[in-house]
RNA sequence: GGGCCUGUGGCGAAACUGGUAGACGCGUUGGACUUAGAAUCCAAUGGGUGACCAUGCAGGUUCAAGUCCUGUCAGGCCCACCA
């Protein structure tokens, strides 16, 4: 029986099958077998079609969520789209086409893709962000959230990007561009809607301490919350009755306090100002004000800044010091005014030398040529002199508190997230105002549904293109005209809370079934690329917490167990680019090879995690072990050995293999799952007998790996019902021991020779055996042995001298 | 400047709580089978070539260090005038 592997026609008969029997629903309802959700990040369809590092994760959960299923679990394991956003709306200006259409070709490509590579998504659960069905509750969580007071709108300065014609929140401008585009973003007030985000700052951070996350992305968010910990410090204004905080980690240094600095946009600036500096102030202002966000923040630039002509008096020994405006002051953290002491505060430092102010020193050490601002005594500090920073710290605001003038307080990084967006592919934002009263849309008036524009370019003047919706645009409510908000949310909006629409996808009546809810969350494994540490990820536990607290969910954290999938880089090591002409297209892989050796190659590459280069011949490699996995089973000259008797000889490895590769996948260790799996194979290679139901069994953990040919296979043997739901194979732990092992002789913890000892002997025993060794007696002859040392199983050292 | 992570053969990588460094795969070499090649199967494969040297580098702790500690160099990611 002798058969050629052939892919092709494999894997579209299996890919049917699945189809036509809906081999992978999954009942929500069924609340008997325990539960298990996985959730793959879901793709932002872009033309550019499936990428091969798409397959990487997809390929992780997709065994994940195959295994589970054979151990007995009600398993949810869905996909959709996250299909709003800004690169499909430039595509579809740039090639004259609609941004709906060009989504929903994006969308039927990629689901023909992630089809073709045997994931066994549940299809029946599937989302997309721009379905009006879906957005209707994503307006609808907006509402709630206006509803709750954690969105409003001001007029702030936000990061526009006239390239791009919108704002972006502060989490999409990285080093003073755009996060998509790369394009130059400026500061400008404008009229913006805002959530509240900073009110979850302390239970996001909170939070956290219960997640089963990568270390690196609970440090980012923690980085990016930001909390810090200090001093309020009252400031009077020498001959006036006003009075600024400043905000400071270091209250210790406040007698070394020589000037104070207020952000050019701190309010108080224009009220204070004396008139001989007033002309220059306001100069200084208007530079600062048109300058971009990358001019501001370059770290290299001199420290400019303009004296106000007045003096502040420091509360805590009445000294008068004068006030200046810089814009290393930053008007959005902490109170926008800081306290400035050269002596121990490298930026202040650097703005008092060029400015020629003075220095007071009020801790021990050198600062003749830099701030010195490692921990030390204090001088020159009154009551604190002679005590280290913590205490001083503690000290001084305790007297500040006594004479009113100052109180410990908290700061966080974290700003306000910036949610609108003057773009037309988004969802819209389901607000009526007039000249003066904004008005929510009534919840039965969802969803309202994006109008079809045919001009939808940004105007590049802030204005969002929804203005041109003439019919759209003006409703009239009890005789009275409002007109619709024009901008839109962004492209975060709907992948806050998609994982909840997979639970109940089709529910008109909510986001989903509160009990659904309650048996399906949290998300038990969640698995995406760490690119969205901060963004997705902080934006979807904010909403996740908000909707707890107004009882729609029933957990404080979305995601239980994260993890993060690396990329694959090109043949040479470098990121995947068109540019660089290294990319690698996962349908030719899957035409060439098939999509089992696609997924098994990536799954051994190595860890997860890591970041790793492809290899056509590693891939050959995957490749040439599914044939050989193949044959042991088609093959004349193999199955020859096949025997419904056990001659016990395969038994270590089969039940070793089984217990390693079932930890492994578990851990999500997939390299070394599967070179044990090659280990197993090599051996039954080398078998005369081939014991049939390890056989059967090896094949089930197998096709998580490679469920196509697996299910081949499987019908092969005679089996007329997929793998997908067949017992997950158990092991006999009695058979992983061995009645021999081999352990390490040593002499001063360098190893000499090994020996075959029966398993578990004494240390007694052990000790014996290596010191009537032959290779051990000729390196401690003429010695004195001083110590033995015994590890079970393991190693004996002779400690001589 | 701050935070986090990573440095192991020709290559991708293994190594559980410190206990035989290099599993598995790629590549290479040799052999078998073939008229021949491809494919396949079998074997060898860190460097020296006899007890030595090897996990970026320098120290330390320990009977024993890839693993722990200190310093240092290199690469990557994130944040960055955050007071």
């Amino acid at each position: 029986m002798s058969r050629t592997y052939e892919h092709l026609s494999i894997e579209k008969k299996w890919r049917e099958y699945w189809a036509k029997h809906n081999t992978f629903y999954c009942d929500t309802h069924d609340f008997k077998k325990p539960k298990y959700y996985i959730l793959d990040m879901f793709p932002y369809p872009s033309g550019e079609g499936l990428h091969v590092g798409h397959p990487e994760g997809y390929t992780a959960s997709d065994i994940i969520a195959r295994m589970k299923r054979m151990q007995g679990y009600n398993v949810l394991h869905p996909m959709g789209w996250d299909a709003f956003g800004l690169p499909a709306e430039q595509f579809a200006l740039k090639n004259n086409v609609h941004p709906e259409a060009f989504t929903r070709k994006n969308i039927a490509h990629f689901k023909e893709q992630i089809e073709s590579l045997g994931f066994s998504y549940d299809w029946s659960k599937e989302i997309s962000t721009i379905d009006p069905s879906y957005y209707k509750w994503t307006q609808w969580i907006f509402l709630k959230l206006y509803e709750h007071g954690l969105a409003e709108v001001k007029n702030i300065p936000v990061n526009f990007c006239p390239k791009l014609g919108t704002v972006l929140a502060n989490e999409e401008v990285i080093d003073g561009k755009s996060e998509r585009g790369g394009y130059p973003v400026i500061r400008m007030p404008m009229r913006q809607w805002i959530l509240k985000i900073t009110k979850y700052a302390d239970k996001l951070l909170d939070g956290l301490k219960e997640l089963d996350w990568p270390k690196s992305t609970i440090d980012m968010q923690t980085n990016w919350i930001g909390k810090s910990i200090g001093t309020t410090v009252t400031f009077k204004i020498k001959g006036s009755n006003k009075t600024f905080d400043v905000f400071t980690t270091r209250a210790d240094t406040l007698f070394g306090c020589t000037y104070c600095t207020l952000a050019p946009e701190h309010p108080l600036v224009k009220e204070i100002v004396s008139q001989e500096q007033k002309a220059e102030v306001l100069a200084y202002i208007e530079k600062v004000s048109h300058k971009s966000d990358l001019e501001r923040t370059d770290l290299n630039k001199d420290k400019s800044g303009v004296f106000l002509g007045v003096y502040a008096i420091n509360p805590i020994n009445q000294k008068e010091v004068p006030i200046y405006i810089a814009d290393y002051v930053l008007a959005s953290y902490g109170t926008g005014a800081v306290m400035a002491v050269p002596a121990h505060d490298a930026r202040d430092y650097a703005f008092a030398k060029l400015h020629h102010l003075p220095m007071i020193q009020v801790l021990e050490g050198d600062v003749t040529k830099a701030a010195m601002e490692e921990d030390a005594k204090h001088i020159n500090s009154d009551f604190i002199n002679g005590l280290m920073i913590d205490e001083a710290k503690r000290k001084i605001t305790k007297q500040l508190m006594k004479i009113k003038a100052g109180s410990f307080t908290v700061h966080y990084k974290l700003r306000d997230w910036l949610f609108s967006r003057q773009r037309y592919w988004g969802e819209p934002i389901p607000m009526l105002m007039d000249e003066n009263d904004l008005k929510p849309l009534n919840e039965k008036d969802l969803p309202l549904v994006l109008p079809k524009l045919e001009k939808y370019a940004p105007s590049g003047t802030g204005e969002s293109p929804l203005v041109h919706a003439g019919d759209w645009l003006n409703v009239k409510v009890n005789n009275k005209t409002y007109k619709r908000e024009t901008n839109t949310m962004p492209q975060w909006a709907g992948s806050c809370w998609y994982y909840l629409r997979y639970i109940d996808p089709k529910n008109d009546h909510a986001i989903a079934d509160p009990d659904l809810l309650k048996h399906w969350l949290p998300v038990d494994l969640y698995i995406g690329g760490s690119e969205h540490a901060v963004l997705h990820l902080l934006y979807a536990r904010f909403w996740h917490k908000f909707l707890h607290d107004i009882n729609v969910v029933p957990t404080s954290e979305p995601f239980k167990k994260l993890f993060h999938q690396g990329m694959i880089l090109g043949e040479n090591g470098e990121k995947m680019s068109k540019s660089r002409g290294n990319v690698i297209n996962p349908d030719d892989i899957v035409k060439q090879y098939g999509a089992d050796s696609l997924r098994l190659y990536e799954m051994f590459m190595g860890p997860l995690e890591a970041s790793l280069p492809w290899s056509m011949t590693g891939l050959d490699g995957a490749r040439r072990f599914i044939e050989r996995v193949w044959r042991v089973y088609t093959s004349d000259e193999l199955t020859k050995h096949y025997s419904k008797d056990n001659d016990h000889k395969l038994d270590y490895i089969y039940n070793f293999t089984v217990k390693k590769v079932t930890d492994d996948f578990t851990n999500l260790q997939f390299n070394t799952a599967i070179s044990q799996m090659m280990i197993f194979i090599n051996e039954v290679y080398k078998a005369d007998q081939i014991y049939e139901p390890y056989m059967l069994n090896f094949l089930k953990m197998f096709s998580c790996v490679c469920p196509f040919i697996g299910e081949e296979i499987n019908e092969l043997l005679g089996s007329h019902n997929s793998l997908a739901y067949a017992s997950w194979p158990t092991y006999d732990e009695s058979k992983i021991v061995l009645d021999e092992i081999e352990i390490a002789l040593s002499v001063n913890g360098k190893m000499k020779t090994t020996v075959k000892i029966k398993t578990n002997a004494s240390d007694e025993e052990m000790k014996n055996i290596a010191l009537n060794n032959e290779v051990i007696k000729k390196h401690i002859d003429g010695k004195t042995i001083r110590k033995v040392i015994t590890v079970k199983n393991k190693i004996v050292n002779v400690v001589v001298s």
